[in-house]
DNA sequence: GTCTATAACCTGATAGAC
DNA sequence: GTCTATCAGGTTATAGAC
């Protein structure tokens, strides 16, 4: 085994790895400890030792899942802004260092975007506070940068506007099999790169269609 | 009490009434019949008498939250068509009908988005599978709709969009105290009927903004 | 139809040996 | 760090009296 990836992970990364899989299909509520023990091959008193609770594990799987996400996310607005020089983004140059690395999660592991939706079918309040926190200053950071892009939109509407766009993405990636198997081979789900391309120009011209918009001034 | 509306309601709708508040905001999992039958004042085995099992509740919940629901779209699509006299409605008109019997639900009742969000919680269960089928009609009636009203975009591509406006709509409408909370008075979700037509003039501006339409005939 | 009592089961957590 | 054994609590479902 030594140098070869089949080298035996961590009993922490091990659990990890189990309990997001798990978490994304069944639930947390759904999903006993002895079946993520099960999966992980770890006894089952690991998962206390490793981890102080079942909701401390929870914690953990949506922050390694989400951090380096919303990491990436803000990289990439940096880099645009960097390479822009002063000059203002468009609002498809926001969203798609908004977008572009959720996809790009999308096509390697598919678990991530049915946490999303987790959290939206199993309410607990300190799993909720703690993703508000996780996302608070990537939001404020994009927010801000649509601000800029189009000075003419409520900070408001664009907050709404932003949180819409990130609901349809979520909820048609989630159900993304259900087109594919309907129409095969024409999911957009299917071609991440036509997906991306076609959410920036929907959501753009949409923002651009609403009536704040419509009655802005210059 | 007599003729009242004090007068009390029978026990299987009293469960229901529990049952549909408890479910929206705690998850099936996350609530006991215990609790359900607490809130409704009814005895812990009567879930069992007029139900057969919880599963059996949850199904009777979503029954009868999203039946006349889905009723009243195909009804509001119906007169629509009735009116144009055999001429073909506009998108904006599909998208009204479509819409339009959710936000006037959603001012009367909040729990129901809640219970919406609650379905992509357990993808694979006997659940899915029921609102499925209790949804298949009225989707399909819509998509030819929407397709007669643009020719020009695939059947696949208008799937795809109606589920992505769907999306955006629910995650808007359960996080809508967040926008509220951050820009009081500003929120769209307070104001359904601006919500409605904002959401219309967006869906479609960005579904004819999208590349298979920038390339259509005629 | 409604209630009490209880069965049968599963859950997360921990103590203590190795 | 890992394991076995077990606890304490809560869950759905049902049997049987009223």
């Amino acid at each position: 085994m030594s140098l070869l990836q089949t080298t035996t992970k961590p009993t922490r990364e091990r659990i990890l790895d189990a309990a997001e899989a798990l978490f994304a299909t069944r639930g947390f509520r759904g999903t006993p400890l002895k079946e993520i023990t099960e999966l992980a091959d770890v006894n089952i008193a690991a998962v206390n030792y490793h981890f102080r609770s079942k909701d401390a594990l929870v914690l953990a799987v949506y922050e390694r899942c989400f951090h380096p996400l919303n990491e990436e996310r803000m990289l990439l607005l940096n880099q645009a802004e960097a390479a822009a020089a002063g000059a203002i983004l468009t609002l498809e140059q926001v969203l798609n260092a908004l977008f572009e690395p959720m996809m790009r999660t999308w096509q390697t592991n598919r678990n991530f975007i049915l946490l999303v939706g987790r959290l939206q079918s199993e309410p607990d309040s300190q799993l909720d506070l703690f993703i508000r926190n996780l996302y608070a200053a990537m939001i404020q950071r994009f927010l801000d940068a649509a601000h800029r892009a189009a000075p003419d939109v409520s900070e408001a509407d664009l907050f709404f506007w932003i949180h819409f766009l990130f609901g349809g993405v979520v909820y048609s990636l989630i159900n993304s099999q259900d087109v594919g198997k309907r129409y095969p081979g024409q999911s957009l789900s299917e071609t991440p790169d036509a997906f991306l391309s076609n959410l920036i120009s929907f959501g753009t011209a949409g923002l651009r269609s609403r009536s704040p918009l419509k009655s802005s001034r210059s």
